[in-house]
DNA sequence: TTGACAGCGCATATGC
DNA sequence: GCATATGCGC
DNA sequence: GTCAA
């Protein structure tokens, strides 16, 4: 460790969690002096290598300066992601148990080249307003600037690469200047130029923000979408889709959702949705969402289907059995197959969002190989949530085509050379583990495993597929999804007695294509007589 | 009241 | 040894 | 979970 290292065994708790270049750069910063950083109190008390108990636990209100009228109580409670069921008491007790500072400390501590005391710099929460109709304001103001964003990003993507490729090269140039911290002057210069952000910095941070807290009847969607995940985790897979379709319908509304005989009239609402939505309102609580968290056996199925390769019924079985830890599961579970192994073997790592920049840098990584390496004619692109531009993604879905190729034997063949090269020690054997054994040798199209892309980082879940330059369109809508996005025009598909897979549009009669080759995804929303949607406007139901 | 809610490839278990 | 069923993830 | 047969 270098001498700087001024912030080990500090645990800082980043609020607002900021999503701008210069945000996550400062963050590596401060990771670099030796600080743990996350964004929210419940993660830091899950998993086993987060906390310490020597850890000194710090909430940092990040851009103080130009968020400090935004600052008030439903603010903190959602950036801080404390339960809402009780969230007045919570609020005190974490402010009394935790220190809230400005980011200046941080600033200043770097300075001075040592930790500064809290109090000159401490946030004084008698000024946060619980008034609720100051945070309306806010609200309305939030939305209004989050549409802002929206349409000043999408001017920005149309520049195309160009752009991107610019940017990227000024986050190095800024990271590779912040990481040789040896001088301090540097820092102070670069830091108060980051303090005025430009515009499109700004405005990222608060889509951000304003993802958490926007819309009329955000409280609702608040506790269905706990609910959906509750579900999703234990295996109700059908409780979950419903809850996301529930609220695809609830976010599309402009007023707030006040009555059972409202909310029963809309599609995917039904009786139990519409009890649910008058309990909150009536007591801002939802007694279900409280009990299946605090109920042994779903909490203890969720921890058993964290695990990769566990589905519901194997928790189940394991539940029934009387095993309720992981290292129950560990010591007693003796055919445990090879993928759970893998699958607690990873726990953590695999159970972590990925930084969107991550991706990026596993992108650049795994097509340069794949260009020099496999085949130059290659064309690959990065799916799922990084596709629909979100900030953090749960895995990397690479797809990977070849101009007017459709032969499977030659696209599995490109696979294998293309994995084992990742494989190798040349790059630092960058695929750790296969989930997949099969087709390494042939026939198949498809890969998932784990990789590193530095000794640093986590281990990711990666998947590699390999797809006929015929079926790219349909492959591109399919895996970008959203999983609702897909059922809702799967549905269409269907309405018109047509199917939709991720390898072609069909007639549903007969089974012939409807469209040649669809390597184009246009072509597939025109025949299904809907309007293309960008992917980043396929993020349906948060 | 009851079944559908997408359907496929892979690893593994079970049956013959 | 081969065919089929089950569980899982996508 | 909802919906439709």
């Amino acid at each position: 460790m270098p001498e700087s290292v001024i912030f080990l065994d500090y645990l800082f708790i980043l609020v607002p969690k900021l999503v701008s270049k210069s945000a996550i750069v400062k963050r590596q910063l401060y990771e670099k002096q030796g600080a743990k950083c996350f964004y929210n109190l419940s993660s830091i008390g899950k998993g086993k290598d987060q906390k310490n108990s020597n850890d000194k636990v710090v909430i940092v209100l990040q851009n103080y300066k130009s968020l400090r009228d935004k600052i008030n109580k439903d603010f903190l409670v959602k950036c801080l992601d404390i339960e809402y069921d009780d969230r007045s008491f919570s609020l005190k007790s974490i402010v009394l148990k935790y220190p809230i500072v400005k980011n200046d400390w941080i600033v200043e501590s770097l300075k001075a080249g040592k930790v500064l005391p809290l109090q000159q710099f401490a946030y004084d929460i008698s000024h946060v307003r619980v008034d609720s109709e100051i945070s309306q304001d806010y609200l309305l103001e939030l939305s209004d600037r989050s549409t802002k964003a929206r349409k000043i990003s999408e001017i920005k993507n149309q520049d195309g690469p160009a752009t991107k490729q610019i940017k990227l090269e000024d986050t190095d140039e800024l990271e590779k200047a912040l990481a040789s911290l040896s001088n301090r002057e540097k820092f102070k210069r670069d830091n108060q130029d980051n303090d005025d952000e430009d515009d499109e910095d700004l405005l990222a941070d608060y889509m951000a923000v304003s993802k958490n807290v926007s819309g009329p009847n955000k409280e609702i969607i608040f506790f269905f979408n706990k609910m959906a995940n509750e579900y999703k985790q234990v295996g109700e897979s059908y409780k979950y889709v419903n809850y996301r379709k529930a609220i695809n319908t609830i976010s599309k509304l402009d007023y707030p959702l006040k009555t059972y005989d409202e909310a029963i009239k809309l599609p995917n609402i039904g009786k139990s949705l519409a009890l649910k939505i008058e309990e909150i309102n009536k007591t801002h609580k939802l007694s279900k969402l409280f009990f299946l968290q605090n109920d042994i056996k779903y909490s203890t199925l969720n921890k058993f289907m964290k695990i990769y390769s566990v589905g519901p019924t194997i928790a189940k079985n394991w539940y029934d059995r009387g095993y309720r830890t992981i290292e129950d599961i560990e010591k007693k579970v003796d055919n445990l197959t090879s993928n759970q192994k893998l699958g607690i073997k990873y726990y953590n790592d695999w159970n972590s969002k990925i930084p969107r920049e991550e991706v990026t840098q596993h992108y650049e990584f795994v097509k340069n190989i794949a260009l020099k390496e496999v085949d130059s004619k290659l064309e690959i692109f990065i799916m799922g949530s990084y596709r629909r531009g979100l900030p953090e993604c749960g895995d990397i879905d690479i797809l990977i085509t070849k101009k007017n190729c459709n032969d499977k034997s030659e696209l599995a063949a490109i696979l294998s050379k293309l994995i084992s090269r990742l494989k190798s020690k040349d790059h630092n054997n960058y695929i750790q583990c296969s989930l997949i054994h099969s087709g390494i040798n042939s026939k198949s199209l498809k890969f998932y495993g784990g990789c590193l892309i530095n000794e640093n980082s986590k281990c990711r879940r990666i998947d590699f597929l390999m797809v006929p330059y015929e079926e790219l369109g349909a492959s591109l809508i399919y895996f970008t999804g959203n999983d609702i996005f897909n059922r809702i025009i799967r549905t269409i598909a269907i309405k018109k007695g047509l199917n939709l897979s991720n390898i072609g549009l069909t007639f549903k009669k007969t089974g012939e294509k409807c469209i040649e080759n669809s390597h184009d995804e246009k072509t597939i929303f025109d025949y299904l007589g809907i309007k293309y949607r960008n992917p980043e406007d396929r993020n349906i139901g948060y």
